[in-house]
DNA sequence: CAACTTTTTACAATTTATTTACAGCGTGTG
DNA sequence: CACACGCTGTAAATAAATTGTAAAAAGTTG
């Protein structure tokens, strides 16, 4: 079962929080505050974290900084009244691995939730290198080469492909890829994901008219084969 | 034998619901309050839920919520004398699965009951693959072969095999399809279906002049057979 | 600001779906 | 049994939807 930990101190938003979180099937267990946080977030042993950053006594962001420190590695989502870019900036290079903005809908932070879980869920059977072709990823270190050669992919083909070589064989939606690489919620109609795809395959396709890695399925998505 | 469990404490309702339900053939249960509802819920494993929205002590959203926490899918017709969008919207959230505002036709009811029901029957048989004569359907990732080789279909009539297969053995009509396969609600004479299954059959039947899986049924529709 | 990446836009190319038209079939009737 | 009449099969034409991609616009980064 999967569990979360809400870090929050004002009553109001952690009964929704948790009301919202049971809901979905859900374990929750809650802390007030930050130090609070960091116990249960140790003894718990959460899948998930979420993790507001106005807190009293110590902020969201040093809880943050510090459950990294201490090496655990559980996805955090953090929660704030605020919307400054550069509070965002800061979660994010704390270590946070999401951000969302109050106030925001139970159903987007729910989506957010699902993503990170199933992201988690997969991360165990990830590889750090994979070979298709005459084409060499390595995921650690962003780079490519294609004949041997170096091949110059940019920080979003890499993720695309990621997410198309973790679910190779089965066939990808638009939508799934806006999902996951994008971390788009709804998806207004758009041409972002085909552009991205044509470019990949400009690169990594022996003949790029006639892909034979990153295949089309009409009507469905993209497929990628090895 | 179908079951339904009717939570309602109104009892002029109470009996309007039982008789028409029992005419049509269900088995009825009756809860008078919530805590009551959520025990019968448990116990008689009813296959569909007809809760009424205002109940003493424990209100309907709130037995729907509970419900859904404890993984209970049963589908659930919430009914109410309010006509507020916002407790329809309040209603589907917290996870039932339709809405049916008083004062409603019986005869609507019973066909959202009846509607629910297939889908929940529906549910339970679905594969992620299938195989009849030589061929060889795989629905989730949308591939099939035929005598081992490879074979082309369109989502379009992934769709239709799935459906047609869901109720093999049974006649299906072409307004089934159109509104099953297509989401089309009312049917303007058209061939678009009768095309759809000549295609089918070029590629599916050991000989497409003389079906033996897709087999029409003069003046009713179309059958398939393993 | 300059170099780069990403997204949008626009339109061509491709694929799939639908309609049309007509031949042939099934069935009930005189 | 022939014949009318509605039903079905299907090729071909037409329409619609989907995809590819270049180029422009917008956004990012250092």
């Amino acid at each position: 079962m999967v569990k979360v930990l809400i870090i929050e101190d004002e009553p109001n938003m952690v009964v929704g929080l948790k009301d919202s979180c049971e809901y979905e099937g859900y374990e929750v267990v809650v802390a007030r505050d930050g130090k609070e946080g960091l116990e249960k977030a140790a003894t718990e042993k959460p899948d998930i974290i979420l993790l507001d950053v106005m807190l009293p006594a110590m902020s969201g962001i040093d809880v943050c900084r510090t459950l990294r420190s201490r090496g655990i590695e559980t996805p955090i989502v953090m929660l704030t009244a605020r919307s400054q870019e550069t509070d965002k900036v800061v979660g994010l290079e704390v270590g946070a691995d999401d951000y969302v903005t109050k106030p925001f809908s139970i159903k987007e932070l729910l989506a957010r939730i699902r993503a990170h879980l199933r992201r988690a869920a997969r991360q165990v059977v990830d590889v750090e290198s994979f070979t298709f072709g005459d084409v060499e990823l390595n995921f650690k270190k962003y780079s490519a080469r294609k004949d041997g050669q170096a091949l110059d992919l940019s920080a979003r083909e890499f993720e695309i492909l990621r997410y198309l070589i973790r679910h190779r064989g089965e066939i990808v939606t638009r939508d799934q890829l806006l999902d996951e690489v994008w971390g788009y919620e709804s998806s207004p109609i758009t041409r972002t994901v085909d552009n991205h795809i044509a470019r990949l395959r400009q690169k990594i396709e022996p003949d790029p008219s006639e892909p034979r890695h990153i295949v089309t399925v009409h009507r469905l998505g993209y497929r990628f084969i090895e």
